[in-house]
DNA sequence: GCCATATTCTATATTCGATTAAACACACCC
DNA sequence: GGGTGTGTTTAATCGAATATAGAATATGGC
């Protein structure tokens, strides 16, 4: 029988030396899904990738839908970690500005780094069955909290210009962000070129 | 049998007056594969959307994957004429400025309004099968270049930051403006204040 | 009102994919 | 060198979805 059935977000890489099934199934399953999106999911796709036979699924998770909500769940929380602990890490004085920049620059590499899970998420966000999303669309809506806050910031030190309604411009910088997802790769240069262009370009489309 | 199998972007509304059947399942098809994405498209709730029986389908189109990769190309055609037109009635000494500006309202006014088929695209652009998604993704192409030579007009100005390679300012600007799909709706406020928060931010974004 | 054609329906064949059942392998323990 | 538990496989089940066949119904011209 599994070992666990919906656990959280600790390193599963570290677990009985003997399976790292279990990880190397949730990593499948988050590429098939990123490419191939939700109903496109076949367990077989998933089983292939992870050179198990599709039935053996079972003995890690109860069903496809256990499987898919566990990857969009997993991924969602560890966005919003990445971007907790980024913030986090920025000595107390760091302005607005640094702290949004920071955020940017934790989004995207997050994301183009971790990006099986991360297309998962973005692609699939919006168009699960609602019980499959549920925890997921949780950790989402908190990611977007602290997004929110670092508007708020920004527009309480005077630094967000007045045309720019916070939410539509919170919404339009992510989009930004998001997007990058489904473009770009690692051979149109490195990752750091990226970053500094869409930190440039989001403070310049913010600030006054 | 099918008056016409493989159509082009004539309007639909207009032919044999009886059977619009064709093209209820095509907006049909559209929605549902914005609403599911390509894999999670039914032909029972295309049918069931545009009040038939789902076996008519195969009366007007050969097979669920034909009639997908209408929707597709229609709506990219559609997109792309969209931005065309918009821009063809400037008048001939609009500034770079004014073109990318006007592009903007284009793209997020038609995305926005014509939602069901540019959902269908922006969602699913990127993981159809190669031979459903060739010519859709022939016109997003031909919309790109669009995209492309706009901001070439900017930076042939001086009106292009240093810091903004143009490729990557393009893309992190369409995402944001693609993205507008997945969040924005009505209830938010008129899509006029959508337009200019974006028109705004785009343009900062990018100029000097 | 009647025919011919256009359109749509009611079965039905067939295929594909999730899930379950049951068997197999293998390690470790004694 | 048999027994137990953990992973994993192959074989069987069952439902759902595409597509086909052929019957049934509309519709327009006369």
């Amino acid at each position: 029988m599994p070992q666990r059935t919906t656990d959280t977000t600790e390193p599963e890489s570290s677990g009985p030396k003997s399976s790292r099934t279990r990880e190397r199934l949730l990593d499948a399953a988050a590429l098939v899904l990123a490419r191939k999106g939700f109903a496109g999911t076949r367990l077989s796709d998933i089983a292939e990738e992870a050179a198990v036979q599709a039935p053996a699924i079972y003995y890690y998770y109860p069903s496809r839908e256990d499987l898919i909500e566990e990857v969009m769940f997993v991924g969602a929380a560890a966005m919003r970690a990445h971007l907790t602990d980024a913030l986090a890490a920025l000595p107390a004085n760091a302005t607005p500005v640094d702290r949004i920049s920071t955020a940017v620059e934790a989004h995207l590499r997050h994301e183009l780094e971790i990006s099986d899970y991360a297309k998962a998420i973005i692609r699939n966000g919006n168009q699960l069955p609602e019980q499959v999303g549920r925890r997921a669309l949780a950790e989402i809506a908190g990611y977007n909290d602290i997004w929110r806050t670092l508007v708020a910031e920004l527009e309480s030190t005077g630094q967000l210009r007045a045309d720019v309604e916070p939410a539509v411009g919170r919404m339009i910088v992510l989009g930004a962000l998001n997007w990058a997802a489904e473009w770009w790769n690692p051979e149109r240069g490195p990752i750091g070129e990226l970053i500094r262009t869409a930190q440039s370009m989001v403070l310049h489309s913010l600030r006054p």
